[in-house]
DNA sequence: CTGTTAGCGCGTTCAA
DNA sequence: TTGAACGCGCTAACAG
């Protein structure tokens, strides 16, 4: 391996000098620098990250904890997150938690090795301590979900207002038995749509029916989407709505109505969520609320080198646009009506 | 920060016995052992790795070329390699290429400036010579794709077999005008399977047509997919078959079948590749060949692993098992006749 | 503008 | 079984 030692001498200059070149640190004369870059070109040299870093005490490595890779939306959040840091020379060190506090704090560990000099969080670590402790040492930012009763940097939607957009739009379109299928996990985001489909439902004077609540699996699985619809839809007074707080889960009610011989939309409207997954490949196309994934990853990037580069403790709380997107899926029940008294 | 210096001190013993301790690498006193233990939970010290990776000129990390992680596809294998260098302590740096060369380049030179002791490669570097120049200094193993003429390690599955295995299934069914929508990019994986549907026309004596090789985006996109579909559909003499090199193409191509209004596998039979899309959430399901996506990352994560800690320089090429799973969009011609003369 | 010197935290001689 | 001393490759003081 060739040093800046190597180069030092080959040049007939000080490592110094070479590393004052490398770096733009300091003065380095005309002739001397191109002297220098000759040599570098001829043996061919590479500074080593390795002796750089650990002499710097940082290694422009950063930390990616998300629960699941292929779930599409951490998918696209995910790329959005490395693509920018690639601009920006960073490197992305990527684990993958399942949900799992051990494997949280195992992979944070990196932080206090140093082996990366901050941390980007796309999923809830259960124990807000273990959060608050690396948090308050370590330039962190989260992403998409957040610890509510910590003020640290994230980036995300506003889910309560995503959630009333679509219960206000379900209400207007006339209908008062609305389910929603929501998910078993304790994410944030999930919090807050079931409580804007509360709130919205109280604001209309819509009495709330529990039966209506149906919790599905935590990673919003196709099947868990589909046998909850199943459930609701066999209800002796089913809904003529139901609000999914995913794509997933929709597609999987969609399919649900159509194994139960149930027209979508005429029969049955159903909303999905942030429009990441298969939502216009088939008809119905699906109404959700569009979430900027890929902008979601690069903010909470830009946010990160934010802290990282200078040590002021804004703690900025940034909530990016979502948007509602009507497509097949959702019908009014007075056109409903006319639809069906046409048949 | 404390430091191994600060450990010694407060145990009352020199560093080199603390480190001994924390790698096993000598003697350590038993009361001296506990002494250290002791003090070291008391002080709540952590190894700098930046310091030891530097001292031991290695960095317990892997660099991983991904083109693109929002595919499913690269997804699921991506998260294979990531568990299971999880599971033995590695850490894994995530770089996407979009099938970038400069950026391809730009990644592996990781390996140069020694931030990651060896690499996963998950697509093609369009330029052999780079692939050669590092594979040839560092431990490097191919996964999914690969570079034929090297004899690099790899793992992948038999894509010549498996297209193979399609072809003869859609023949035996009756087929004889059987398309292809292929692709734009020049994936190894893409050769080999454009390379079987030929050999097995060839094999039953079928005419070639060149009109029935469509190539779709590189990225085997749904539109171009569907786009293709429809062009080979509206045929003058179409074809009853069509062989798609990837789910979401296949995806594609029936949903194009149903906007012309035919019926899947009724009027036209379509196989899809991998089993990581959409395959089962709405019928007609993708008849389709299902590929060990996890197993693959993880074979690829293990075989490194052996590369990383024996020097051996024994070339393994793992073909992993797939599997022709039939569903429900493929059907036999004479069936097909059957069916359409009871309407 | 340039060189000398010191040291980051750790692992590894080698001598005791 | 233990400790003193050295150095990995690089950057940052400081002196010239």
């Amino acid at each position: 391996m060739t040093t800046i030692k190597d180069v030092a001498r080959e040049a007939g200059v000080s490592v110094a000098t070479v590393s004052r070149f490398l770096n733009g640190s300091g003065p380095v004369g005309a002739d001397t620098a191109s002297k220098i870059e000759a040599v570098i070109l001829r043996l061919n040299y590479t500074p080593n990250l390795l002796a750089r870093n650990f002499r710097r005490n940082e290694s422009h490595v950063i930390l990616i904890l998300c629960p699941n890779v292929t779930n599409p939306y951490y998918a696209h959040i995910l790329s959005g997150i490395v693509e920018t840091f690639y601009e920006h020379g960073y490197s992305a060190l990527i684990y993958t938690t399942a949900d799992n506090p051990k494997r949280e704090s195992e992979a944070l560990d990196m932080l206090t090795k140093r082996r990366a000099d901050g941390a980007i969080l796309m999923a809830g670590t259960t124990d807000e301590s273990v959060l608050l402790s690396f948090a308050s040492r370590f330039p962190v930012v989260q992403c998409s979900e957040y610890e509510p009763s910590s003020d640290f940097p994230r980036v995300s939607i506003d889910n309560y207002q995503a959630g009333l957009d679509v219960m206000r739009f379900l209400i207007g379109l006339g209908h008062r038995r609305i389910a929603t299928i929501s998910s078993e996990n304790h994410y944030i985001s999930t919090k807050l749509r079931l409580q804007a489909y509360q709130d919205a439902l109280r604001e209309n004077s819509i009495m709330l029916d529990e039966r209506y609540i149906a919790l599905a699996s935590k990673d919003y699985s196709f099947h868990s989407g589909k046998a909850k619809a199943t459930e609701l839809l066999g209800l002796a007074q089913p809904p003529t709505a139901i609000f999914c707080i995913s794509d997933t889960l929709a597609l999987g009610a969609v399919s649900a109505a159509d194994e139960m011989g149930l027209q979508v939309p005429r029969d049955i409207s159903i909303t999905g969520f942030d429009d990441v997954e298969h939502t216009t490949m088939f008809h119905p196309f699906i109404t959700t609320i569009a979430q900027p994934c890929y902008e979601l990853g690069k903010r909470s990037a830009l946010l990160l080198m934010e802290k990282l580069n200078q040590t002021t403790s804004n703690h900025h709380q940034i909530f990016l646009a979502h948007q509602l997107i009507v497509r097949e899926t959702t019908a009014g029940l007075g056109h409903l009506d006319q639809t069906a008294s046409t048949i």
